[in-house]
DNA sequence: GCCGTTTTCGGCCCGACTGTTTTCAGTCG
């Protein structure tokens, strides 16, 4: 199996973090958690490069002894490096550092003074009171240790961005009834619409900094407050989520937001910009020598850098930079945009409303259409449809369209993709509906080539429109199927197939990288919301998010279409 | 370990907060 751009990423995640616990130069450390960076972020396989000969010093912050490591990983699957220095140091140690508060120096320190190896020695060192005795430890330091380890095991992973919302939401209303804030935002990967987010960031202007952060740490919903200073404050919610505050000086606020919205590969290209220029960046604003020269807004800084304005959805330093200095910067998509929903259930099988209902909701969001996609019959926890089912079924809704003005239900099915790459109804029946939404939704632990080529196959099929939810991952619960989504989309190309992108917050399947590399190739996508009920259309905006994301304009999305437009699409 | 409009050597983003210290190191974002 070729490796992944991702398991190589770890592999210098790793070797950085032991390089960081042997207090190696931390440059050179930089170089490795930039480069896991990096090939993370790529919108190709590094496996692939390597075999057509391709050049990866030509990737900026690669040089010519990471290109060497990269293909060796490709090529074995290993780092010498990394197995020399796991041999030197318990690997394990990389995992205490995930915890708050300690980084390479205190877990080395730990290591040293006690043989502390992993989360359960430190966890008994900590009890029995040994921490505080290292020489630069004490007594609160080993408190923290034992927050921090209560909380790593509760909360270890990331949010996704719907839950987010659901905090950040009520808490920045609370904030603003407090007169002396004059700009409140929320930064961070929120801002940036990134499909999970490790904590909610949040940036005030305002006359009275002490008052707002007393107010902050008021907040009913907070389990503990983690720093209170002037200008910062940390809190845990309830729910374990962090969230920061930072209040920040009117005239550096556009600095800030610029900063705190980051990514940080991004700020870190912009702030490179300035130093040629012989200016410094801060999250105060541009400096030349000690005179402020921009800050108040993040547009005049992109402009003194002879940038146009990069909205926070491509700061990720994926070429947005080179893109703002060539003005040519996607348009991307907004929900306005948006015409219909392409997938949709009612009670007819698994979903909780009726089609009138499903309608109603639709026209309320301002649509011109949906697509009814019923599962079939292969789901059948959820009632999926036969043939016979069906029939009935398109009569019903060809009925239900004579009496709607200005408004469309297009026949769909989300027809199963079988394991051997059938569609689970016959083609006499797909062809009498208007769009075929074709899905995986059993086996998903096939081998790669195995699963790849059932969808392969499937796209033969002159009824295949849209692949639904194409990698079938669930954020933070299940895995996308092993499948080489390049031969997927060249196939898409070649055969005139979409690709979906569902917007439910759990899914936001299609991700960025593989949005991106779709737009790059020319194939359209759907942006649908799989929708079970009449509340779930709202989860387009998350879609809306994630295909910014992708650099997705409106033309690259078939949904954007009135219904002549589309109906003229999905004909193939 | 990377990189070059001052450079093939000598830089590399930078400030706030905490906890331990009496002026600073470690961590974080």
């Amino acid at each position: 199996m070729p490796v992944k751009n991702n398991d190589i990423a770890q592999i210098f995640d790793k070797t950085a973090d032991l390089l960081e616990i042997n207090g190696e130069n931390q440059y050179r450390i930089r170089a490795y958690r930039s480069a896991a960076q990096i090939i993370r972020n790529l919108s190709r396989n590094v496996a692939d490069m390597i075999e057509n000969d391709e050049d990866l010093t030509q990737l900026s912050g690669i040089g010519k002894d990471l290109a060497g490591k990269i293909k060796h990983i490709v090529n074995t699957g290993e780092l010498e490096l990394l197995k020399e220095l796991e041999e030197e140091i318990p690997p394990e140690l990389t995992k205490i550092m995930d915890i708050s508060g300690l980084g390479a120096k205190k877990v080395k320190a730990i290591y040293n003074e006690l043989d502390v190896k992993n989360i359960d020695e430190l966890k008994k060192a900590a009890e029995e009171h040994k921490i505080r005795k290292i020489e630069g430890f004490g007594a609160k330091t080993e408190e923290n240790i034992l927050e921090g380890i209560k909380r790593f095991k509760k909360e270890s992973r990331r949010h996704k961005i719907a839950i987010a919302d659901q905090y950040a939401v009520p808490l920045i209303e609370y904030l603003k009834k407090d007169k002396n804030i004059r700009n409140i935002e929320v930064a961070g990967s929120y801002r940036r619409r990134l499909e999970t987010i490790g904590d909610i960031d949040i940036l005030v202007t305002c006359n009275e900094g002490k008052e707002v952060i007393d107010r902050f740490t008021d907040y009913e919903d907070i389990g503990e407050v983690v720093a209170k200073g002037k200008t910062k404050s940390t809190v845990l919610l309830k729910s374990g989520i962090q969230v920061d505050l930072r209040v920040i000086p009117q005239e550096s606020y556009g600095a800030a937001m610029l900063y705190f919205t980051g990514s940080k590969a991004h700020n870190i290209a912009i702030r490179d910009m300035a130093i040629k220029r012989g200016w410094k960046i801060n999250e105060y604003g541009v400096y030349e020598d000690d005179k402020l020269i921009a800050g108040e807004t993040e547009e005049e800084i992109y402009e003194k850098l002879g940038l146009k304005y990069i909205d926070p959805a491509l700061r990720e330093n994926r070429g947005e930079i080179e893109a703002a200095q060539e003005g040519r910067l996607p348009e991307l998509i907004i929900r306005d945009n948006i015409k219909g929903d392409l997938h949709t259930h009612t009670k007819v099988t698994d979903g909780r409303n009726t089609l009138e209902e499903m309608v109603k909701a639709a026209q309320k969001m301002g649509y011109e259409y949906i697509a009814n996609t019923e599962h079939s019959r292969h789901v059948s926890v959820t009632g999926g449809l036969n043939e016979k089912e069906l029939a009935e079924h398109i009569k019903k809704i060809d009925k239900f369209n004579e009496k709607l003005e200005n408004f469309t239900v297009l026949k769909g099915i989300e027809v199963d993709i079988l394991e051997d790459g059938s569609l689970d109804l016959t083609d006499d029946i797909l062809k009498e509906l208007d769009i075929v939404v074709c899905s995986v939704h059993s086996k998903f632990r096939l081998d790669r080539k195995k699963q790849t080529e059932r969808i392969l196959r499937a796209m033969d099929n002159e009824n295949f429109h849209i692949l639904g939810h194409p990698t079938g991952r669930m954020i933070n619960e299940r895995p996308p199927y092993d499948i080489d989504m390049e031969r997927i989309m060249k196939k898409a190309k070649e055969r005139g197939c979409f690709l979906e992108l569902n917007s439910h917050p759990a899914r936001l399947d299609l991700n960025d990288i593989y949005l991106k590399i779709a737009k790059d190739m020319g194939i359209k996508i759907a942006i649908s919301t799989d929708a079970h009920s009449i509340n779930s259309y709202e989860n387009i905006r998350y879609g809306i998010g994630q295909a910014r994301r992708g650099w997705i304009e409106a033309d690259d999305v078939i949904n954007t279409r009135n219904l002549k437009n589309l109906k003229e699409l999905l004909k193939r």
